[in-house]
DNA sequence: TTGTGTGCAAACCATTTGCAGTGTC
DNA sequence: GACACTGCAAATGGTTTGCACACAA
């Protein structure tokens, strides 16, 4: 979960970017946020306290910070568009298949590995585990 | 994997579905298949022998193919659309992050559970190992 | 001052929808 | 013969691109 904003501008500053009015408006969105929000959730938010930004800019600093490791693109969970997630450590996902939520599972799977004649050759970088059920609300309604 | 069209016929028939040309040529283009195809791939497989089908019905068919159990929808891992697996045992993936090909693993990672304080509730469907890396091909040709 | 960043508008691409006509059961 | 299925065309929605202007360094 990201800390704080002045970490993300030296980060950026680090990487040759430019710190401007509107990447640190987005920054602050991004703040002790674990909701895994979508690109227009984190484009409303900005929007609320700086209504020209457009989501260009939006789109663009999400994959600036994509690239500099800060965030990392949760793959679509079908519905809503790319999810991206300020937990950038090693750790599991839980799917709500009605609703659509996504929790972080902080577990620590270390058992889960490949036996080097099972990797087809490649070299793996990480890998994750998503469970996929109905959270409390979506069982009581399943049509939630 | 998907392995006689007679099986899956039965099955819509089963479920009250009509069987039309059109969803035959449907499953033919899946039998045996084990690459994950988009649904345009469907769409062109099926298209180079019945060039009057149309998208719509493609999608459609594959939507019921969903419902009724035969085919598992991945989630978009970047770029081309979902992909549909014809593998519905449980089973897990590995993904290049270099040409985006999907493979599977039939390996069972049985100790995956989450001890019941920890899923906050849910009722767990499934679960699914994703390992991210970078097949031989890739590796070789980063760009690639 | 230079080149990166911004924002508009339009393009893109996978997918969905509306609807009239068709064909399976 | 009824109703599910098909296919066209248009709409949708998330994301990307082209380009002129603005501003951080």
């Amino acid at each position: 979960m990201l800390q704080s904003v002045e970490a993300l501008v030296e980060q950026f500053r680090r990487e040759g970017h430019k710190i401007t009015p509107q990447r640190r408006a987005i920054f602050e969105a991004l703040i002790r946020d674990d909701s895994h929000p979508t690109a227009e959730e984190i484009y409303q938010r900005v929007w609320s306290v700086m209504p020209d930004i457009s989501r260009t800019t939006v789109y663009n600093t999400l994959h600036e910070l994509v690239v500099v490791g800060a965030l990392i693109e949760v793959a679509d969970l079908s519905a809503g568009g790319a999810r991206y997630d300020t937990n950038t450590n090693q750790h599991h996902h839980l799917f709500c298949l009605g609703c659509h939520t996504l929790f972080d599972i902080d577990r620590d799977f270390q058992q889960i590995e490949l036996p080097p004649n099972e990797t087809a050759g490649f070299h793996i970088i990480r890998h994750q585990v998503t469970f996929y059920g109905y959270c409390p609300n979506c069982q009581e309604d399943p049509n939630g």
